[in-house]
DNA sequence: GCACTGCGCTTGCAACTGCTAGCGCCGGCA
DNA sequence: TGCCGGCGCTAGCAGTTGCAAGCGCAGTGC
């Protein structure tokens, strides 16, 4: 069954490689949020040499640093983890699903919701055509 | 919007002692899918020792690890997050753990999605306030 | 000029992960 | 009976994470 051991060997091997997009993403959401490396680095309660490295793709931070980070930050959790490769990306099926499977909203508030959806993602499409992963708000 | 600050305790400080939790819960699924500690280690491309140490929670995966063995188990990664206390328990329902999840909106954009979200919910709410409470999830 | 504070980064080091090799045990088979 | 294969586990080892200590640099007050 496993002729190939793709599944393994991507991941091992994109870990590697998404080591520096993930701190890219996590420098990046720093800086938009304004605060230094050493004060992250207190607030996820993670050493500020260490943050360092992560930030430049030097290592590649366990899932609890990663979870302090996202607190750090204030993000959620599970976009760090996409970011880093251990999840798999949710992409927009998920959230139109959710919003059509939820009983408490009528039809016409789903209709709203998916509106201001799409035009999000589109927006942001227009922005960042290729690379969808990074975030470059305001 | 963490009101829910015992779970970000929980998970720092009871990461070492979940350790175990995860173990129970991975030795679980696998006694249930009625496969052998090796199997599932060939299939999640782990270890056998290891795997076994990480059931007995002698061992703390990483969250690589962790996915595989999810894979393996044909379970959601999330699932074993949750488990081993790196992800939050998803709370506010579908809709809101599908916005947060998706990579492709702006932290801004994913707070005004769910404030309208929130927005309607309240309305319905005021509408038709008894019979709301149902568990949306199965 | 000169201390002082904060910034990000480099350097060793302890602790851990995850592996290979190998152990004892049990059931099937000639 | 011996032998073979699979089971889970122990022992010992590279390689990595994550840290404290310390570097140089820029801005500020005296």
């Amino acid at each position: 069954m496993d002729s190939k051991r793709s599944v393994a060997d991507q991941a091992v091997d994109a870990v590697a490689d998404l080591g520096r997009d993930i701190g890219d993403y996590i420098r990046e959401q720093r800086s938009t949020a304004q605060i230094s490396l050493r004060q992250l680095a207190k607030l996820a309660g993670v050493s500020n040499p260490y943050l360092s490295q992560i930030e430049r793709g030097l290592r590649k931070p366990s899932a609890e640093i990663l979870q302090q980070i996202a607190k750090g930050l204030r993000i959620s959790a599970e976009a760090l983890y996409v970011q880093a490769g251990i999840l798999e990306q949710r992409v927009g099926g998920a959230v139109v699903d959710a919003v059509l499977a939820d009983t408490e909203l009528t039809e016409r508030q789903k209709q709203v919701l998916l509106d201001v959806y799409e035009t999000f993602r589109r927006e942001n499409a227009a922005k960042r055509p290729a690379d969808a992963t990074e975030d470059t708000e305001e």
